[in-house]
DNA sequence: AAGTGGTCTAGACCACTGC
DNA sequence: CAGTGGTCTAGACCACTTA
């Protein structure tokens, strides 16, 4: 009999129950991390459920980012080992000029390595051009990259710079040298001197999904970082959107 | 006949398409932001799909953040309004004195309003006490509150500062008076000094969903701050999870 | 009462994985 | 090949909202 074989508990519905069983296991640890969870048929039969309803359990625990699922293989228990940025430390100046990309002095045991797109000039988008002060007509160059860990992209970078800063510079390279974009500006005499950096989280659209390798049920850190120089220029703009799993940011200041 | 009337479309899977056909009309303004989608019987009929089909791409879009289901009513395009919180600003020494209450500066329109348990004596949890370097016996002050924005719960906070330092002093009262417990920790010669603030973005367990008033497909940012004296005496650790829908947080710092 | 979302069943077929 | 996840059907009943 349809729609009855759930003896109106009064309770929970029961894919939440399974799915709360599975967290206990989880948290626990009788289900370690890189495990395989009990297969839809496993838990159907085991707790006298449809398919569907077994499913359902597996399913909302993926979009809480706790399993992961293989087409084929199973449900598995994500493991976690994220990366941890600090961005005053990232930015501080002894680090430019040491032939260290900047984001490689955040991973400790595996590299994480920028794939770079060949800089193009172009109209700046309206948001970036309001943050930058440009006017509607006036042209940035258009950096675009992204960072891979063991191969996996779980980072894409943005970078808009004033055309009339970095025309005929290195900047418009793919390779900018060591020390990066900052240590040419600084060579142009814009140093990069205050940063601000804005931070969003939220679910990514299936094409931001896509592009990082992204499990579902993991959000996405959505950071727009604006560097003036000592004169208040803003001199680059960079938007990062970043696997949230894999990232511990850290700012530190004072007072 | 079950598992056919999908005529081997050789495209994406029927759901896909239809919450994909949704997701442009919000994008290109056809269905705007508290407006409400389709329901499952309309698309049903419209996309010559089973309930359950139909069912599937309004949920998936709810699970992305892109819509929000109200039983009985429908579901409904969600409208982000963040509140902007600026970590600097906010810790600014200026704003102590001013009787203003830390957040209260961050929220423009809609004042967010802490509601405030009484303080407790406990002993610290194990990351606690390893971040605030104590031994396993050292007793803290615990501090919480949920931050209310039009009633409803956006952020909890727990704060931890070490007890040999706050006993017998304003800070285990529920009211602290005007500049907070920071205000306080500087009357008691420890006025905190330096910043650190980790931040991750993670989808929230039930429970949390639960307490912060969140809908389904928002994702939390959990942000630890630990703040320090002039002598490097980490003299609180603040513990808070905010719903990551309703927050932009701002970090300024130099070079 | 009618319309809506929320849960559930008992099947089905497909695609992918590994033996 | 068997086992796994992924999609889908055609119903059912429930709880909630509005009128």
């Amino acid at each position: 009999m349809p729609g009855e074989s759930t003896p109106n508990d009064r309770e929970r519905p029961a894919f939440q129950r399974i799915a709360a069983e599975l967290r206990a296991k989880i948290l626990d640890g009788a289900l370690r991390p890189g495990e395989r969870a009990p297969s839809e048929m496993e838990l159907k039969e085991h707790h006298n459920v449809s398919k569907m309803t077994a499913r359902n359990a597996l399913v909302s625990l993926r979009d809480q980012g706790v399993l992961e699922s293989r087409h084929g293989k199973g449900f598995f228990v994500r493991s976690f080992e994220p990366i941890r940025r600090n961005a005053t430390r990232r930015l501080s100046k002894e680090l430019w000029g040491g032939g260290q990309s900047m984001w490689s002095v955040d991973v400790h045991d595996r590299p994480m390595e920028p794939v770079a797109d060949e800089p193009i000039e172009a109209l700046a988008p309206a948001g970036i051009a309001r943050t930058m002060r440009l006017a509607s007509t006036d042209r940035v160059c258009v950096r675009s990259r992204v960072y891979l860990v063991d191969g996996v992209p779980v980072m894409t970078a943005v970078s808009y710079l004033p055309l009339d800063l970095v025309a005929n510079s290195p900047v418009m390279q793919v390779d900018t040298g060591p020390g990066g974009i900052y240590a040419r500006l600084a060579d142009l005499g814009h140093e990069p001197k205050r940063f601000r950096e804005e931070l969003r989280s939220r679910m990514p659209t299936p094409e931001e999904a896509g592009q990082l390798a992204m499990g579902a049920g993991t959000p996405v850190m959505h950071i727009v970082r604006t560097a003036a120089d000592a004169t208040g220029r803003i001199v680059e703009v960079n938007d990062m959107l970043l696997d949230a799993s894999r990232f511990v940011m850290e700012y530190d200041f004072t007072d």
